[in-house]
DNA sequence: GAGTTTGAAACT
DNA sequence: CAGTTTCAAACTC
């Protein structure tokens, strides 16, 4: 096997830090590497599916980094002296050495990783950092495993450590090799994989390149190039999670680890995040933690950049492989709402649809004020008997005057809709709080439909509260199912808006990026599925949330979060 | 932690 | 190209 690639351990070691002169010096690799080729291919089968996905899962991104990506030359210069730099523009597989610093990425956690530098020509500087900000993101979207190497000569605080006994870590075998990375506090055993090795490993890539010129790339996902040739045969957008080769799966019906594929495609979160981890699990594992923030797309590159530029480490040497191709595109599919709800909004429409049932109370309350009025001057009999028994109606209204004289709640009142205008301000978070507590306290009997919608809840406290409740009067039960109804009503009614606005949020996500990948396909570097990277967080930005509930609610309170993120995307939805 | 299973890589 | 062997991760106990 490798026998000849064992140089004894011998070889020159070539000084840590050093360039590797061989390198530069040796012929010209023949075969591309693409392991470290973020790109993927996913303009080229399935562009409007991958705008979308990309679009979609960059309004997660903070920021693409695409801009001014380095290009290879550039991109070598920043090499760190103790990394490999491969050399060959087809792209030999860049080593990533666990000593070497891990820059963070700026890149966006699922998303389409465009490097292709040419994008923006006016931002020649190697290593040019979007200039609008990039958020400094302290977690890079790579998979784990790279990430845990943080420390220079720090204690890894963890690190993937392969356990190869017999390979020398220079086959395929070998997680590390396989990933570009140099062995480093692995458990491996007789290793060549590192940078005092370094001749014999440049052989086994050599080697391994001959067998296979695709087999540094990514097997799963994160490489469009992957196949090209697959690719072109199935036209597929190659999303994260995608096998690139196939997998060959025989008993674990694909769903184990053993072929990533059920990490990378069939795990929902996992899915989204780094396509190109290699099938070990180590790699996959820390990205599931992770899977919203770091896309994980790649896993990390340990490239140092200089100016601390985030960058893809190798991808940008990759790029040159594919150029014609297609642009290096990576993309990872997220559906179109994913960044739209996140988890803070469910609150807030809980929030809002406990504001839109205290409304509602209330209109009904005044509502049936109103007819008691009236029954009253003609019935006096009528009205004594309500004053009798109309205790719980009576805290009704009550509460209803206190909140009338609240300015601010009878101008919330006539904004809602919902509620005939009848109330006023009912929509502050706080007084959504008070009415709630309200109705606990007074041990507000739950509607059959509420109860229907609680079939599963045991909580003692709802529970609780439901038995202490007293029979009531007749009349007074008939006026609290009418209520129930109503507030029912009230709050499907809104919670219905809401995902209708969830719905055309999502379709307006789609077109946009179907058209945005239409006219910007061409593949702009900077462009993922023809949605502009940099800007893409003002211009394609999705109303979050917030927006969602802010324009779909009518109750004010709703749309006040203290959550923050309701602010996040305020701006413009074009189109 | 040891042993087994699995599927990819390597080899013939 | 197909079949076999080797390998190390994934998994089980």
């Amino acid at each position: 096997m490798a026998g000849k690639e064992q140089q004894g351990g011998g070889g020159p070691p070539p000084p840590p830090r050093a360039p590797v002169p061989a390198a530069s010096s040796q012929p010209p690799i023949k075969k591309l590497v693409r392991q470290l080729d973020f790109t993927s291919a996913a303009l080229a089968g399935n562009p409007a599916m991958a705008a979308a996905a990309a679009a979609v899962s960059r309004a997660l991104q903070p920021r693409a980094v695409p801009v001014g990506f380095p290009q290879p030359q550039q991109l070598r210069a920043h090499l760190p002296v103790g990394v490999p730099q491969q050399l060959h523009p087809r792209g030999l597989p860049v080593m990533r050495s666990h000593h070497v610093v891990h820059v963070p990425l700026p890149r966006p956690a699922v998303a389409v990783a465009v490097p292709v530098p040419q994008v923006r020509p006016a931002q020649p500087q190697p290593v040019p950092r979007p200039p609008v900000a990039v958020p400094l993101k302290p977690e890079s979207p790579k998979p784990p495993r790279a990430r845990l190497y943080e420390g220079k000569d720090g204690t890894p605080t963890k690190k993937k450590c392969c356990n190869c006994k017999h390979s020398k870590c220079l086959k395929l075998y070998c997680e590390c090799f396989a990933s570009g990375v140099y062995c480093d506090g692995c458990n491996c055993s007789n290793c060549f994989n590192n940078v005092k090795n370094e001749t014999a490993r440049r052989e086994a890539i050599d080697a391994t390149l001959e067998r296979n010129p695709d087999a540094f790339r990514p097997k799963i996902g994160s490489s469009p190039h992957a196949n090209r040739n697959n690719m072109e045969a199935a036209g597929d957008l190659p999303l994260v999670g995608k096998h690139n080769k196939g997998c060959h799966c025989k008993k674990s019906g694909c769903l184990k680890k053993y072929s990533n594929a059920a990490v990378n495609g069939a795990i929902g979160g996992a899915a989204f995040s780094s396509p190109s981890t290699s099938r070990k699990r180590k790699h996959i594992d820390p990205s599931l933690d992770h899977s919203a923030k770091e896309n994980g797309a790649h896993r990390t590159n340990h490239v140092p950049q200089k100016n601390g530029m985030p960058s893809d480490g190798p991808l940008p040497i990759n790029q040159p492989v594919h150029p014609p191709t297609l642009g290096p595109f990576k993309v990872t599919y997220r559906p179109l709402l994913a960044d739209i709800v996140q988890p803070g909004d469910v609150k807030e429409l809980c929030k809002l649809l406990v504001v839109v049932s205290g409304n509602a109370a209330k209109a009904y309350a005044g509502k049936k004020s109103q007819e008691d009025k009236v029954v009253e001057k003609e019935d006096e009999m009528g009205g004594k008997r309500e004053g009798e028994i109309g205790g719980s109606l009576a805290s009704t209204n009550h509460d209803r005057e206190e909140n009338n004289k609240d300015p601010n709640n009878q101008k919330a009142s006539a904004d809602d809709p919902s509620t005939g205008g009848t109330r006023a301000g009912k929509a502050s978070l706080e007084e959504s709080k008070h009415d709630c507590n309200d109705d606990q306290k007074s041990n507000r009997p739950m509607s059959p439909g509420t109860l229907a919608l609680m079939c599963d809840e045991q909580d003692t406290m709802f529970m609780t509260s439901q038995n202490v409740v007293p029979q009531q009067p007749a009349p007074v039960n008939q006026n609290q199912s009418e209520l129930y109804a109503e507030q029912e009503r009230c709050v499907l009614t809104e919670f219905r808006d809401c995902l209708h606005k969830l719905v055309t949020f999502g379709r307006m996500k789609e077109e946009k990026f179907s058209m945005a990948i239409k006219s910007e396909v061409p593949a702009h570097p900077m462009q993922a599925n023809g949605v502009s990277r940099i800007p893409y967080s003002k211009e394609v930005d999705v109303p979050v949330v917030k927006t969602f509930l802010q324009s779909s609610s009518r109750h004010p309170a709703a749309g006040n979060s203290a959550t923050g993120h309701l602010d996040k995307k305020p701006k413009h939805e074009n189109t």
